[in-house]
DNA sequence: GTGTAGGGCGCG
DNA sequence: AAAGCGCGCCCTACAC
């Protein structure tokens, strides 16, 4: 791929010429390690006192300048379309210079593209360096990037050394040419998505102050005082707790981890040792200080009109989904209380509203039949729409039939598994989840032990183990077929990519959306390709769990636009959930509206059986 | 000092 | 034949 190899140019010869095209732009702005974008976020790290952007450079293709944010002449460039690498943040910065005064508010672009989400999108490495590499086989000079960490440039331009103007140079018109070399492959809806994303986060979330603070208090003491009941320091140094246990003769755990069965059984093998009690405070400590974390992370982004900010990324994850990013994560807050914390009762509905919450239920599972065309499985989904998937599953490979009638149940007056399991006490449902849920993707007898044990509290031997597996794979030869044809679908294109189109994208279009696994080496020990620029072993069951995952997200995705076409804006995504605020006077048919919406059949999935739950409440979770 | 890797923990 | 997968953030240890 060629490169363009722009003019540098001061301000005065920028003046003269018009500028053709799309503009690349990129802010330089002082950052250290404790004060960044990472750990605090766009809103936040541009609100902050340190906050400083002592460059801009601008590139249209053919000359690029760099200057302060100040000298450059902005209305040279308003009403054109811009990108950068990462536009929220490039973006926030030119908001927030506007507001300081320091540029012209009104010099807007029409539009501002972002060229880190197309290179997400397309799966390429989502940093600028990384994406150049890929794209054009360039090395950006990361010695001068590294160099300016911590340095306040200022004083030095517009004198500033040759080295550093190039490297600022170098990232507009990197951003630029990724832009122009393959934005054709971005799909407008998808530009929608990304841009719903952004306004989203900047909207933020309505958050009980009173809470978070009468909280974080409370479990900072709890941080203080078990950290101080632990002989040694730092408290959560698992060496130390090692050596500690050397010392009083009893064998260290595997894992320190609380759901880990390694340390469950090490617990129950040393029930009367001091370890044990150290162990726990360790658990204690983890699960206390997480929590201050986050709420510390809150209140760091609230804004003046008392909502927090957030960001979401857009195609974090390799088959689509959103990610957590900005220092943090909105999509992993925890479900349950700890130390009596509810971080999701911290989400609250503003006054005169609720949060309506709604979710797809079991998408992935359907998701999975649909893919691998297990028709008669999904007929049973259709012709019983409210129907449990772990009871369909057990029907349809396990063999169970009901004893006795019930009238107004799943299926035409019949007892269903959950109610069978009740009345009888038997874990039937239990391993019909674990099955589900487990053995879709390929996991074999060994890992399927844990994993029963995990999901479904099961205890099973490897012989019980190795049955259930073969039994699961016998029973569901279309799942197994997908694995199979997926695997040799992708080593026939050893040499080159593999390029696998997820069903939302038309026959024969190269505007969709695509799995895209580089570099095929198909050899005797399995498959090798690069994704997101990194090596990574592939095999079939990991292919259908990625274009499952793929899938689901792009049938959520779908949802959020329809819902956005008829009014209704998420304020959070949270992979297969949206939640929404609404009025309380309409909170009832808004919410019966939004279910409607989520339930609609998608065009590019005939027959997917689609299930979606909603609730109304003043606080997020409850 | 900085960057990275791994354990741990939270989510779908 | 065998293999759950997808994330982010905090803390600690360790190499440079």
């Amino acid at each position: 791929m060629r490169l363009p190899q722009p003019k540098r140019v001061t301000v005065k010869e920028w003046v003269t010429a018009p500028v053709p095209g799309v503009v690349g732009l990129d802010f330089e702005t002082f950052y250290t390690s404790a004060y960044s974008v990472s750990q605090m976020g766009n809103w936040a790290y541009v609100h902050d006192r340190r906050f400083n952007a002592w460059a801009v450079s601008v590139s249209d293709g053919e000359r690029t300048c760099v200057c302060p944010p100040a000298e450059f002449p902005w209305g040279m460039i308003a009403g054109r379309e811009w990108v950068s690498h990462n536009r929220e943040f490039d973006e926030a910065v030119f908001l927030r210079l506007g507001d300081l005064g320091v540029i012209p508010r009104d010099a807007r672009p029409v539009r501002w593209f972002c060229s880190a989400a197309l290179c997400a999108f397309l799966q390429l490495p989502r940093d600028l360096a990384g994406a150049a590499k890929a794209v054009f086989g360039v090395d950006l000079d990361k010695t001068i990037r590294a160099g300016m960490k911590g340095r306040d440039l200022s004083a030095d331009l517009p004198g500033m050394i040759q080295e550093e103007t190039d490297y600022a140079a170098c990232d507009a018109e990197m951003a630029l040419a990724l832009w122009n070399t393959l934005s054709g492959h971005w799909p407008a809806h998808e530009r929608r998505l990304y841009e719903q994303t952004v306004a989203m986060g900047r909207r933020g979330l309505v958050v009980d102050w009173d809470y978070v603070d009468a909280n974080l208090k409370e479990l900072n003491a709890t941080v203080e005082a078990v950290s101080a009941a632990l002989p040694w320091k730092p408290a959560l140094s698992i060496t130390k707790f090692e050596a500690a246990c050397a010392d009083i003769g009893t064998p260290p755990p595997k894992s320190t981890a609380a759901n880990d069965p390694d340390f469950q059984d090490w617990v129950r093998d040393n029930m009367r040792s001091d370890a044990v009690i150290w162990a726990r405070h360790m658990q204690r400590m983890r699960s206390a200080n997480r929590t201050a974390k986050v709420l510390e992370s809150m209140k760091a982004r609230r804004k003046a009109d008392g909502r927090m900010v957030f960001e979401l990324k857009y195609y974090g994850a390799t088959p689509g989904r959103w990610s957590g990013g900005g220092g943090l994560n909105m999509q992993n807050y925890n479900r349950k209380p700890a130390e009596g914390v509810d971080l999701r009762r911290c989400i609250v509905a503003p006054p005169g509203c609720l949060l309506a919450v709604v979710d797809y239920a079991q998408i992935e599972s359907r998701v999975l039949l649909f893919l691998a065309g297990d028709t008669d499985t999904l007929d049973m989904f259709r012709l019983n729409p409210d129907a449990d998937a772990y009871e369909i599953h057990a029907r349809a490979t396990m063999g169970w039939r009901p004893e006795v009638s019930v009238q107004g149940s799943g299926f035409s007056g019949e007892e269903t598994l959950r109610q069978y399991c009740e009345r009888t006490g038997s874990g039937l449902r239990q391993l019909a989840k674990a099955r589900v849920l487990g053995l879709g993707f390929g996991c074999g007898a060994r890992r399927f032990i844990e994993v029963a044990k995990v999901m479904a509290g099961l205890e099973i031997s490897f012989e019980e183990s190795d049955r259930i597996v073969r039994e699961f794979r016998e029973s569901n030869p279309k799942i197994v077929a997908l694995w199979e044809h997926l695997n040799d679908a992708c080593a026939s294109c050893d040499g080159g990519d593999y390029v696998l189109p997820l069903p939302c994208t038309q026959v024969n279009s190269d505007l969709g959306r695509f799995l895209i696994y580089r570099d095929v080496a198909a050899g005797e020990n399995g498959i090798e390709c690069t994704v997101a620029g990194d090596r990574i072993k592939v095999y079939g069951g990991l292919l259908a769990e990625n274009w499952t995952q793929g899938t689901a997200r792009d049938v959520l995705a779908s949802a959020w636009l329809r819902c956005d076409a008829s009014g209704f804006r998420p304020v959070l995504s949270v992979h297969d959930e949206l939640v929404f605020e609404v009025p309380e006077a309409s909170a009832e048919e808004d919410l019966r509206r939004i279910v409607g919406i989520f339930e609609e059949p998608v065009a590019w999935a005939p027959g997917l059986p689609l299930l979606a739950e909603g609730k109304l409440c003043a606080v997020y979770g409850k």
